[in-house]
RNA sequence: GCGGGAGUGGUGGAAUCGGCAGACACCCAGGACUUAAAAUCCUGUGUCAUACCAAUGGCGUGCGGGUUCAAGUCCCGCCUCCCGCACCA
């Protein structure tokens, strides 16, 4: 690409190119450090705090520094909210685009065990990569306000907002069992393990109970589904989101326990079907198994349950296509019809579910089906629609309800559709005293401890067996130091090792404490990173209230998808905690979500080391610049899609920013003569004002890859013309500035303007100046295309149909069209 | 199994509201420039048939139906692929 030739060394050591002798291809090296330069000096990208012009908060998500360094995926999403916020500044907005660093984290800790280093040295290393690529290619973040999640004066209020939620209830200590992974000494949350393996390393991962963290996320269970309505993402994700709370409308029943004192009570979704229950099910862990369980079963059972709390994850989806299960020996007493029902247990019923027992309908859930065939339990049909011999049937808005009908006759369901049965039986449950209409969620609190070092530590110490916060005066409570990044083995976090560490006292009464041993996970940090941009250096708040109802909420959020759920819903979740105390001032953080797809290899593989298909932006940059690099990155297709790299393709890009270059400058190196203050004509002020008009509508749109080849073709039709006005050329420098910021700046310079395109006003489009003088009308037979005609502007229908018709005789044969369709300015179209 | 999304030339993709399918690129082929090459510029490029060319016509947006003057786009029924969830009662 670049001859060495051209390249010479100035005298202060950087590189420096002599333009005037590059024909060809201009040196995107020497004009990227320019105005990287430049824009470290000036700071056009700072974001002030002025409330008398319109806001856009334009955010990337932040990553994890790996070691690796920023790879072509990440470049995708951040040159898309580059080119939003590079263009929103144009148009007049205070723009805020800021970036930080997921520093905490397992990778980091885990080369610390192995090589000694500490995390906090690998991490700043690896920081310094990603600013030094990003810087590259030329992203406009306003680096004064960089955060790492890793910073003390960062997770100093990751702690205060942890003590806000200990304050309002919502985080609480439980003995739960957890994912225990032997080989990485911690526990995982689930969403940390893929098929029964840590996502980690994959080793295997065993239940085991623990003294937990917890926070209740379920008590905004209801919130968190019902204000998806208020933000406008992507359907795929709202429906993650939503399957993931999994909301669903049931009842409880009690059933009377037969040979015993008490009742056990149940979930279901289908109070219509409580006659055809025939069998109950408790999940092996439920504490009415000691109590129903006859001494002839006694044995069987606590072997079965004792078998199924040592099954891992792994060994329960192995199982899944077998279900099984003991009976205890005891008996429940349906409400409805007085049976006496056989108690079973069963690891397919769930203890973290509903009420961890249900009354097993064979005839109607596909579940009790499998069992009730397994195990020769009798199916009973009370939905008369289905083949109940064959396959459950489950149908609620098909079917009538059959055998239904109390011995005392108050109550009878025969006859109904399902759908309706529904809530007449969970009235009379309700009436009767036996039940009520009851809402469940899938969503699960959120385990909130990791046994490791590298993480915030908990404002929190033990006094008696009791967890007591930390005074916000006392934060933060900073990390310790220590060479040692090993597990205590105990399943305690390696601060555990640390005793002078552990020692403290309690803040209220003085007496020695002992401080929690638990990190956060990483969630913590990312879960309000975005609202510590606004305010990054605050020492007294978190955030101030006056930048936050200015900035909040983020106008354009773009990330990868693998976050649909799990921090998008957390981030979610605190974010209402901290509006419920008064922080924030917006019910939810992020207004307009899109997810960059994924970028494969060139083999239309998933990018891999194995494979050896990874591209690096770096070798990229080198070859072909950073504006190429960022134009090809939008190119590709559209943001949202997944789509293989193309080296060839960046090519292509670069051959059209050659062209771009040429337009302006000749061969010298100087402005080139082509280049004249003559008047466009008319059909050239409708290429401009057209185009402008498309780069526009596509910006606003994301549609990137289309507002790209629209400069293309643009530039197609400059490079014929001999005389190339100013008058066009300068408002298209400004339109191809927020893909190809470098190259444009330089040539709003060379056409003799001071610095900077980017502090120019976006271009206007004249939509009197888009319309056309003359018109092409398709013309169409029985709707296939037969010909065409060029005709002016304001044709009337009287006019053009003569015409029209002289234009395609011969396929008319003489007859008269039986009709004919004029739709104005697209087309006409004769039926025979 | 359930939920979401997608299938268009040799390739990436475009067609935004039912109105000229294949914009813009990549690849490939031919030409100009050159001693030559690279670079650049120009031309061609869905497919089949007739044809020296010019041209003309048939077919064509995963498959099968339907609505309409007109369907990549709307409706019904399938197939395939991708993503997520998965014993949640």
């Amino acid at each position: 690409m670049l001859e060495s030739s051209v390249l010479s060394l100035s005298a202060n050591g950087r590189l420096a190119c002599d333009v005037s002798r590059m024909s060809k291809s201009y040196d995107h090296q020497a004009l990227e450090s320019k105005w990287q330069a430049y824009w470290e000096t000036h700071r056009p990208f700072r974001a002030s705090d002025d409330p008398s012009k319109p806001k856009f908060y334009c955010l990337d998500m932040f990553p994890y520094p790996s070691g690796s360094g920023l790879h072509v995926g990440h470049l995708e999403g951040y040159t898309a909210t580059d080119i939003v916020s590079r263009y929103k500044r144009m148009c007049g907005f205070n723009v805020l685009h800021p970036m930080g660093w997921d520093a905490f984290g397992l990778p980091a800790e885990q080369y610390a065990v192995k090589t000694g280093v500490h995390p906090a040295i690998t991490t700043a290393q690896n920081i310094a990569t990603f600013k030094r690529q990003m810087k590259r290619a030329g992203l406009s973040y306003d680096w004064e306000r960089e955060l790492s999640t890793t910073d003390q004066d960062y997770y100093r209020w990751t702690q205060w907002i942890f003590l806000k939620l200990f304050e309002r209830g919502l985080a609480y200590v439980a003995e739960v069992p957890v994912n225990w992974c032997p080989a990485l000494s911690t526990v995982l949350a689930n969403e940390e393990i893929v098929d029964g393996k840590s996502e980690v390393g994959g080793f295997d991962v065993i239940r085991k109970p623990m003294r937990q963290w917890v926070l209740k996320i379920t008590a905004y269970a209801e919130r968190l589904l019902e204000d998806l309505s208020l933000v406008e993402w992507p359907t795929s994700t709202l429906e993650m989101q939503k399957n993931w709370i999994g909301r669903s409308i049931g009842a409880e029943v009690d059933f009377a326990l037969a040979d015993a004192p008490g009742h056990l009570r149940v979930f279901t979704t289908r109070p219509d079907t409580l006659f055809g229950a025939t069998y109950m099910v408790l999940a092996p862990e439920h504490p009415l198994v000691e109590v129903v369980t006859t001494p002839s079963h006694r044995a069987q059972v606590m072997e079965y349950r004792d078998a199924a709390a040592r099954k891992s994850d792994l060994q329960r989806q192995e199982l899944e296509k077998v279900k099984s299960g003991v009976f205890t020996g005891g008996y429940a007493i349906n409400p409805v019809n007085h049976e006496r029902l056989p108690i079973w247990i069963a690891d397919y019923v769930l203890m973290s579910y509903g009420t961890g027992a249900i009354m097993a309908v064979p005839a109607h859930d596909a579940r009790d089906w499998a069992f009730a065939m397994q195990y020769r339990l009798p199916i009973r049909e009370v939905i008369h629609g289905g083949q109940v011999d064959k396959a459950a049937f489950v149908d609620t808005d098909r079917g009538r309800v059959i055998n239904s009908t109390t011995p005392d006759g108050s109550c009878s369901l025969d006859g109904l559709l399902p759908g309706d049965a529904i809530p007449k039986m969970t009235t009379w449950l309700e009436t009767v005293g036996k039940g009520k209409k009851t809402i469940n969620y899938k969503l699960r609190d959120w385990l909130f401890a990791r046994q490791r070092y590298w993480g915030e530590p908990f404002p929190i110490v033990w006094v008696d067996g009791e967890p007591r916060p930390l005074p916000e005066e006392q934060l933060p409570l900073p990390l310790p130091e220590t060479k040692n990044f090993k597990p205590s083995g105990s399943g305690e976090s390696p601060l555990a090792n640390l005793e002078e560490w552990l020692n403290a006292t309690d803040p209220a009464t003085g007496k020695p404490a002992r401080r929690e041993t638990n990190t956060m996970p990483q969630w913590a940090g990312s879960c309000w990173y975005y609202l510590r941009f606004i305010d990054p250096k605050n020492s007294r708040l978190m955030v101030d209230p006056v930048k936050e109802r200015y900035w909040m909420p983020v106008d354009l959020y773009i990330g990868g998808s693998e976050h649909a759920v799990l921090h998008l819903l957390y981030s979610r979740f605190w974010h209402k905690v901290l509006f419920d105390a008064g922080v924030v001032s917006t019910p939810e953080p992020f207004k307009k979500l899109v997810h960059q797809g994924i970028v494969l290899g060139e083999d239309n593989q998933k990018m891999s080391k194995s494979r050896g298909n990874v591209v690096n932006p770096d070798d990229m940059i080198d070859q072909f610049g950073a504006d190429a690099v960022r134009l090809y990155e939008m190119f590709m297709g559209p943001l949202e899609s997944m789509k293989p790299w193309s080296t060839r393709g960046v090519e292509g890009i670069t051959r059209f920013l050659d062209r771009v270059w040429r337009l302006m400058i000749g061969e010298d190196g100087a402005l080139s003569a082509a280049v004249t203050g003559a008047v466009p004509t008319p059909e050239q002020q409708r290429l401009l004002h057209y185009t402008i008009k498309k780069v526009t509508d596509d910006i606003d749109a994301l549609r990137f890859n289309t507002a790209i080849s629209q400069m293309m073709v643009f530039t197609n039709e400059m490079t014929k013309l001999e005389q190339r006005p100013r008058q066009l050329l300068e408002p298209f420098v400004l339109l191809l500035l927020p893909f190809a910021p470098h190259l444009s700046e330089e040539l709003w310079e060379r056409l003799g303007h001071a610095p900077s395109a980017g502090q120019q006003p976006w271009p206007e489009f004249d939509p009197a100046l888009v319309v056309s003088d003359r018109w092409t009308i398709p013309i169409q037979v029985n709707g296939k295309l037969r010909g065409k005609l060029e005709v002016d502007a304001g044709t009337s229908r009287d006019q053009l149909e003569p015409l029209a018709k002289q234009e395609i005789a011969e396929w008319l044969q003489g007859k008269e069209p039986k009709k004919v369709i004029y739709v104005e300015k697209k087309l006409i179209n004769f039926v025979v």
